[in-house]
DNA sequence: AAAGTCTGCAACCGCTTTCTT
DNA sequence: CAAGAAAGCGGTTGCAGACTT
C-alpha cells in the first residue's frame, strides 16, 4: 500500500501568493519547519497545496535566497556549469549559494541564452554557430600552419580553429595588438607554450571545448578553473601537466606518476584520480561537483596570460565569442 | 496619451525519482 | 517486492510592468 493523497485538490487556491499567505507559510515554517509538506498547508491554515507551498518557500519565501541581480562572478559560473551540466538547473543552483535552480533557469533563458545567441553561441553546445558562416574555405588557407595546429584539433571546435587561425595570422601582420583568445590562445600557431605539450592522444574534458571567452579577465578565470581538470585528466595517463600554475596544487592517486615539472613542490600525489576521470567507472560528477571551485590563479611566467582588470566595459563583451577585434586589413571577400 | 509589443519572472504542469507502507 | 504518494526537477505559461510606435 502507498500513502495516502497528498491533498483534496478541490478548493485549494492557485497563481499568486498573497503577502498574507506569504506570512502565514512564512511563520508556520519558522516555528515548526516544513515538515511534512502533505500537512502543512492545513496546519498553517492556507488552502494550498502542499506542493505549491513547497515551492513558493524553496522559491521565494527561504531567508537565505539571495535576490537581486546576478553578478559577473554568478553568470560565469552559470555558464560553465552549464557548458558542462546542460539543463540541470538544480545541480547548477547547488553551486550558487542563495539562488534557486527557478531563478537560474529564469536567467538563463532571459539574459544568458539570448546573448550567447546574439554573440553567435549555440547555447546548448556552447561551441559557435558555425551555420551562419561557411568556413570550409578556410582549410585551405595558406597561412594556416598545419603542422603546429595537429595537436590542437583534439581540443577545440576544429572550425574555429581554422578561423581564428586565420584571423590570427592576419593580424600578425598588423603592428596593432589584435588580441585573439580563444582557449588560452590555443589557437595561436604561434604559442608554443602549452599546446605543443599536450599529447595527441589527450581528449579534453568536454567542457573544456566550450569557448565563452568574454574579456581578458574572464578567459583567464576559465582557463584557471578548467586547469585541474585538465591536468588530472593528463596525470590519469601518466603526463606531467607542464602547464601547473605557481601555487596550484594538482592531486593524483597514482603512484607510478612522477612529478618531472621543474616546479615539482607544486605537484602533490592524492586522491583524485578517480573523482576527476569520467571514464572511470567510479566517477561520480557530483562529488566533484561537490568540491569548492578553486579561485582563479594567476599563472606563472612560462604561460602566455595576459592579466586585466574587470570593468565595466568587460561586462558588455561578457560572452562574447572571440575577444578580438577584425584587423583592417582583413579582407572578407579574400577570406570568402 | 493610447495601443500594441516585448520582457522578466513567479507559478504551474507533468514527468521522473525517491520514499513509505 | 509492489503499489502509490511525496518530492524533485525541468519545461512552459500567464501576467504585470516596461518599452515602443
Amino acid at each position: 500500500m502507498g500513502r495516502s493523497p497528498c491533498c483534496d485538490k478541490n478548493g485549494l487556491k492557485k497563481g499568486p501568493w498573497t503577502q498574507e499567505e506569504d506570512l502565514k507559510l512564512t511563520e508556520y515554517i519558522q516555528l515548526h519547519g516544513p515538515g511534512n509538506w502533505r500537512t502543512l498547508p492545513k496546519n498553517a491554515g492556507l488552502q494550498r497545496c502542499g506542493k505549491s507551498c513547497r515551492l513558493r518557500w524553496t522559491n521565494y519565501l527561504r531567508p537565505d535566497i539571495k535576490r537581486g541581480r546576478f553578478s559577473f562572478e554568478e553568470e560565469e559560473t552559470i555558464i560553465q556549469l552549464h557548458s558542462v551540466l546542460g539543463n540541470k538547473w538544480s545541480s547548477i543552483a547547488a553551486r550558487l549559494p542563495g539562488r534557486t535552480d527557478n531563478e537560474i533557469k529564469n536567467y538563463w533563458n532571459t539574459h544568458i541564452r539570448k546573448r550567447l545567441l546574439r554573440n553567435g553561441i549555440d547555447p546548448v553546445t556552447h561551441t559557435p554557430r558555425l551555420d551562419l558562416m561557411d568556413l570550409s574555405s578556410i582549410l585551405n588557407s595558406a597561412q594556416l600552419n598545419l603542422s603546429n595546429l595537429l595537436n590542437l584539433h583534439t581540443l577545440v571546435n576544429p572550425d574555429v580553429l581554422r578561423l581564428a587561425t586565420l584571423l590570427a595570422s592576419s593580424s600578425s601582420s598588423n603592428n596593432e595588438s589584435n588580441e585573439l583568445f580563444l582557449n588560452n590562445q590555443l589557437i595561436n600557431p604561434m604559442n608554443q607554450t602549452f599546446n605543443q605539450q599536450l599529447p595527441i592522444s589527450t581528449s579534453m574534458p568536454t567542457n573544456f571545448q566550450t569557448t565563452q571567452l568574454l574579456n581578458q579577465q574572464s578567459h583567464n578565470e576559465y582557463f584557471s578553473n578548467n586547469l585541474d581538470n585538465m591536468n588530472c585528466q593528463l596525470i590519469n595517463e601518466n603526463i606531467m601537466p607542464t602547464c601547473i600554475p605557481e601555487n596550484h596544487v594538482v592531486h593524483s592517486q597514482s603512484d607510478q606518476f612522477k612529478a618531472q615539472s621543474s616546479d615539482t613542490s607544486s605537484f602533490q600525489t592524492s586522491d583524485i584520480e578517480t573523482k576527476y576521470n569520467p571514464t572511470n567507472q567510479n566517477f561520480n560528477f557530483d562529488s566533484v561537483l561537490s568540491t569548492p571551485m578553486s579561485s582563479p590563479t594567476p599563472l606563472n611566467s612560462s604561460s602566455t596570460l595576459v592579466n586585466s582588470s574587470s570593468t565595466d566595459d568587460d561586462r558588455e563583451t561578457y560572452c562574447s565569442m572571440f575577444k578580438f577585434e577584425i584587423p583592417e586589413s582583413f579582407e572578407f571577400e579574400d577570406f570568402m
